[in-house]
DNA sequence: AGGCGTAACTTGAAACTTCAAGTGATGCGC
DNA sequence: GCGCATCACTTGAAGTTTCAAGTTACGCCT
């Protein structure tokens, strides 16, 4: 395809900046808005709760969910990164915070030495532990206490769907999408 | 209820610390972690759209949107703020940065020296029209076209009922939520 | 063994957001 | 018409994220 002529494929490629775009309609508008107001306004009230109450945003919490999950408390940076679905530059200046507060700790890879592990520390646990009563209910409260049994299904399904469409169409392979 | 005296205070109020949190159960949680992944992942791929293509963050086009629906292309800071969920604070600063690039302008609202609108430029409005059809095509290939009507018109419930939770409970009253 | 493309991660600066404090205006009670 | 609490908005600094560029290490090819 790529070895048509000119012509052909600029045939063949309709320019999109030519068509009539689809806009949203009504409905959509509706929908899409919701969308941006919930999600504006639930991630607003998770970043003040835990920084309130933890001392951190939400998504510095959710490192330490993921390290504490782990097998030994640790992960690699990039499978971290890769877990959260930050950039890898991203994870390295939150760390570094969280290594300033005591809750994570680095460690050098034995096997590859470019690597290092993020590792969470006792401290780091203990935040956790004290911690994760309060936030649970804070995700309670604002979304599955709202919701009907089915809608939380319907919502889970979803969400799936639009997260699988923007991941890397390659299982294995590497992280294009990490920048 | 305030003035009995502690110990009943303390006996009606069973301390929430201490009750057994309600872990999210395996189903909750696969449902929330959807959630975190596919508004992160939908998040930063619209702001990538909108920084390539229009050379701003995905909020700050919104504020372009709102402006342009506006009678005579203005609006009240407050009101501004009110509709895209934000705070006044980070509003000020976008609106700065937007001023900048010649895309707003403020003017003082005449019947009330405090008050500022802030004005869709020529320039912004022609910004919008030509970058609106990239960013509607971008909103339907990573939503719309990947649900069914019936996902489309169920997230739409889902996402007013949550908003609706997270806001003011007070309709006409003044702007508790903005910090 | 020596290149060389790439991977893993970091860094610094610029952009953006938050937080707390600040500036004038408004309007209401007296 | 004078306080004074509140409103509308801004500001500066500190914290966070992005972006592009950098460093070091790996693995493969010859």
């Amino acid at each position: 395809m790529s070895t048509l002529p000119t012509s052909a494929a600029a045939l063949e490629r309709p320019p999109q900046t030519a068509e009539a775009p689809r806009w949203l309609s009504a409905e959509e508008q509706r929908v899409w808005r919701a969308y941006l107001h919930a999600t504006t306004l639930l991630e607003d009230h998770l970043d003040r709760q835990l920084q309130r109450d933890a001392g951190m945003p939400h998504i510095y919490y959710g490192l330490l969910v993921q390290l504490g999950e782990a097998p030994r408390r640790r992960l690699r940076m990039t499978e971290l990164a890769k877990n959260m679905k930050i950039t890898r530059s991203r994870l390295s200046h939150a760390v570094a915070r969280l290594e300033k507060n005591g809750w994570v700790r680095r460690e050098d890879c034995p096997s590859d030495k470019r690597g290092q592990f993020a590792v969470l520390t006792d401290e780091g646990h203990e935040v956790l532990r004290r911690t994760a009563p309060g936030h649970v209910a804070a995700v309670r409260q604002a979304l599955f206490d709202r919701l009907t049994p089915e809608q939380q299904q319907s919502l889970g399904e979803i969400m799936r769907i639009v997260a699988e469409g923007l991941q890397p169409k390659e299982a294995g392979a590497d992280l294009p999408w990490l920048r």
